[in-house]
DNA sequence: CAAAATTGTTTCGTGTACGAAACTTTTACT
DNA sequence: AGTAAAAGTTTCGTACACGAAACAATTTTG
């Protein structure tokens, strides 16, 4: 079954690790950064997106920190009893929540000096270059193969494809 | 504050973008196969994990799907209530809790045909070697950057470090 | 204009996910 | 042996996370 050989399988391995690892990772950090605020990592995620880019629809803030309405919901709920949003109705279309930082949520905000992604930002700055250009290139390479298999195998008859996918493995 | 030039920025903006969307992808393709065995996610990792693994105790699950313990006993449970795993104390360590896939566990195993990580790995495939080892090599790179920070300046002084960390954006 | 389709949000039910505390059994120490 | 420390698991409380259904307001259509 398996047909890599093995110090190429291993390095499928360890990249697959490496990916995982960098995004736990960042989920990590939001956590402890937001835990010294008496926040949680989506809290902190929705404080800092309002300190920067301002009021937002819950909609639009949901797309923003890619989760679902229904999820974000509760996140605003708990935020709302904690003092740190408001909702407030549009004028302009009567469905429209609008979500506002209260003057407890923007100083919590501002106590909060960086942003996880910041972590990232950096260390990514530590590359040349030309390494960066190299790692968006393969990426966004391994990234549209994904999206490939993906519509072909996955989003359509998973079962009659297996084999043929196992087969593409050497 | 921002001090990358843009089209570095965007390029450390896609790269994060990038491996987002790689691990989020992964679960959804997760997600979707699992559930056309009436699975969760997890649940199906599990399943497979026992197929090829054979039985194991709740803490080497957990590590395995790397969870906590108390996840993975939620887990655990209602596998359990839907007859896919028992467990059964160790005779040899009377504390540990072996988990064991149950003939109708073993069954759906052999029913999902592809592994999650299948596509990752096929896709992976499609680079070519010296691909592999490039990528692996700079996302080392980051990773043990992102490890160095973290050390540093999250785990200990966020706030104090915060400036100085920014001012490595350039 | 009124019914129908659409858009934005919330509710509900289920399943993770995690840390702290409680519990049980084993191991280490004196 | 007897107590203390450690290891493995579960329980508890809280917070996501998601999809389906319910609900409300708006836009589209006949």
């Amino acid at each position: 079954m398996q047909k890599l050989e093995p110090s190429i399988k291993d390095d499928v391995q360890q990249i697959l690790e490496t990916i995982i690892y960098l995004y736990t990772e960042s989920r990590r950090i939001t956590k402890e950064l937001a835990r010294r605020a008496q926040l949680t990592g989506p809290q902190l995620t929705v404080v800092k997106i309002l300190e920067q880019i301002g009021d937002l629809s819950l909609s639009e803030l949901s797309e923003k920190i890619r989760a679902q309405n229904s999820t974000v919901t509760g996140i605003i709920d708990r935020m709302e009893r904690e003092g740190l949003v408001v909702r407030e109705r549009s004028t302009a279309d009567r469905r429209v929540v609008i979500i506002k930082l209260t003057a407890k949520g923007s100083q919590l905000a501002e106590d909060i000096p960086i942003e996880p992604m910041k972590v990232f930002q950096s260390a990514l700055s530590s590359l040349t270059k030309d390494e960066m250009r190299e790692l968006l290139r393969i990426l966004s390479k391994v990234s549209k193969r994904v999206k490939a298999i993906v519509r072909r195998d996955v989003d359509e008859a998973v079962g009659d494809k297996a084999k043929e996918l196992e087969g593409q493995d050497r």
